[in-house]
This record gives C-alpha cells, structure tokens and sequence, in this order.
DNA sequence: CGGCTTTGACCTGCGC
DNA sequence: GCGCAGGTCAAAGCCG
C-alpha cells in the first residue's frame, strides 16, 4: 500500500500508534500480507522474558536478531491483530512492558550492577513503513528524542562492499527515537534504505497514550511519498 | 542553562 | 561457551 504525501500537507493525522490514523485504522499491527520483501525489520519475535531498562523505561523492543536467513522477507508479519507475535522464534525483548519484570540494571556510582530476572514480558505492536523523503524524522504530530543511533547491518538489502578483496557487510545507520511525553512509551526506529537514500523506514513500536502536538508548523515540508508496510 | 544529539560502553539473546 | 548483533544507557558536547 502506498499513498503521497504532499508538500502541502499539513502535520499527518497520526494515530496513537503514530500513524497517519486513515493507515493505522486498516491496520492491524502485523495483519496482512507480507510487506513485499521490504519492510524488513518488521518481523515481530517472541522471546524469553527479559529485563527492562532502567528507569523504568521505555517497552518492547523486540528486534530482529538471528541470522540474515531468518529475517527473510519473504514471509507476511507474523503476529496477530494484537501486535502479538504468534509466529516462531524469538527476539530480545524488553522493557518496562514486561510483567512482573525486575530491575534491569542500575548504575551506582558509574558501576552498573546486574539485574534481576524477569518473570515475562509483553511486546508492544509494532510495524513499519517505507517514505520517500529528505528529512528522517517525519513531521507526525509527536515530539521525539533521539536516544540512541547505532549502525546496524542491512540483512534485508544486501549490498556488500568490498575492502582488499574481502566481503564486508551493508551497514545502515539506524537512529533510535523515543517520545518525549511522559508516560507515553512509543519509540520509533529510522533507518535509510542503503540503496536508496531517500527512502527511510520508520518502524513505530507501542501506541501513544496521548494526542499529538501539533503546536509547531509541519517541518517537512518535501513531498513524500509513504509505502506502509503490514 | 536546559534540552537535545552524539557516541562509546554495556546488556541481552541467539546461533554456532 | 563464545562471538555476534541489536538495543539502550548515560556522560559529554552542542546549540539556542
């Protein structure tokens, strides 16, 4: 699925899962067909309860570990209308969204300590989207915080670069956003198609527990073009 | 000065 | 058990 966005285009209509609400409403997180080969980090895994961060933050963030083979994309989402994933595998999850979780870990003095066990954990939905455009961060009415950036390899794109005479892997810069509400646990993963720089997928995880805020003008204003994913 | 970004270290889980 | 990979933390730096 896919529609345009226009430069004209006021702050999208996002949904408390961050979406423009005219996608999320068809949506179900993980529903549907597969994403065409492209919206890669999308495979939701469950796995084995695991720590939540400290502070009490943020939830899930089941990612796609495994190997290049496992994240195939040739496979629909594999969870259910709930986000769950019900399919094979698993993922690190974490999070505040854990049940019963423990402290993760604490830094005292510099020292960070070890943490407890969780008993269980709860993935937040998530899913993803392809947009064409210049800026990384689209304008969806929320107000995010960049925690973490950190360059991942591209197991979906493949492109290998060669350095005398050896194969390295593609590596994409991935940037890590969280939202900057309070109590609202929604993140969302930015990372720009290697072979195609102006396409960024965005993947959200969680549902804001609040209204956008629409306070500031529209920053992007480049015309875009959205590819969801589900 | 407060908020945000950057970035290296740390943590955790999976595959081999 | 070890190494790899992804996600998060948090100190330091930057900027308005």
């Amino acid at each position: 699925m896919s529609f345009n966005l226009q430069s004209s285009h006021p702050p999208l209509s996002f949904s408390p899962y961050g979406l423009p609400s005219s996608l999320s409403k068809t949506s179900t997180v993980g529903g549907g067909g597969g994403g065409g080969g492209e919206a890669a980090d999308c495979h939701l895994r469950r796995t084995t309860p695991s720590l939540p961060p400290k502070h009490g933050d943020v939830g899930s963030s089941g990612h796609l570990g495994g190997s290049p083979a496992q994240r195939s994309r040739t496979e629909p989402w594999p969870c259910d209308e709930d986000g769950e994933w019900n399919g094979k595998g698993s993922s690190r999850v974490k999070g505040p969204t854990a049940i019963n979780n423990t402290i993760n870990s604490l830094s005292v003095g510099g020292v960070r300590m070890k943490k407890v066990k969780a008993k269980r954990k709860v993935r937040e939905p998530r899913f993803c989207f392809k947009t064409m455009s210049e800026v990384d961060v689209l304008d969806d009415g929320y107000k995010w915080r960049k925690y973490g950036q950190k360059v991942v390899k591209n197991t979906q794109h493949p492109r290998y670069t060669y350095t005398l005479g050896r194969v390295m892997s593609c590596v994409v810069n991935r940037s890590y956003y969280r939202c900057t509400q309070e109590n609202c646990r929604v993140k969302k993963r930015i990372e720009r198609l290697p072979e195609d720089p102006r396409m960024v997928i965005t993947t959200y995880e969680g549902r804001h527990v609040h209204s956008p805020s629409h306070d500031e003008e529209s920053s992007s204003q480049a015309s875009s073009k959205v590819t969801v994913f589900w």
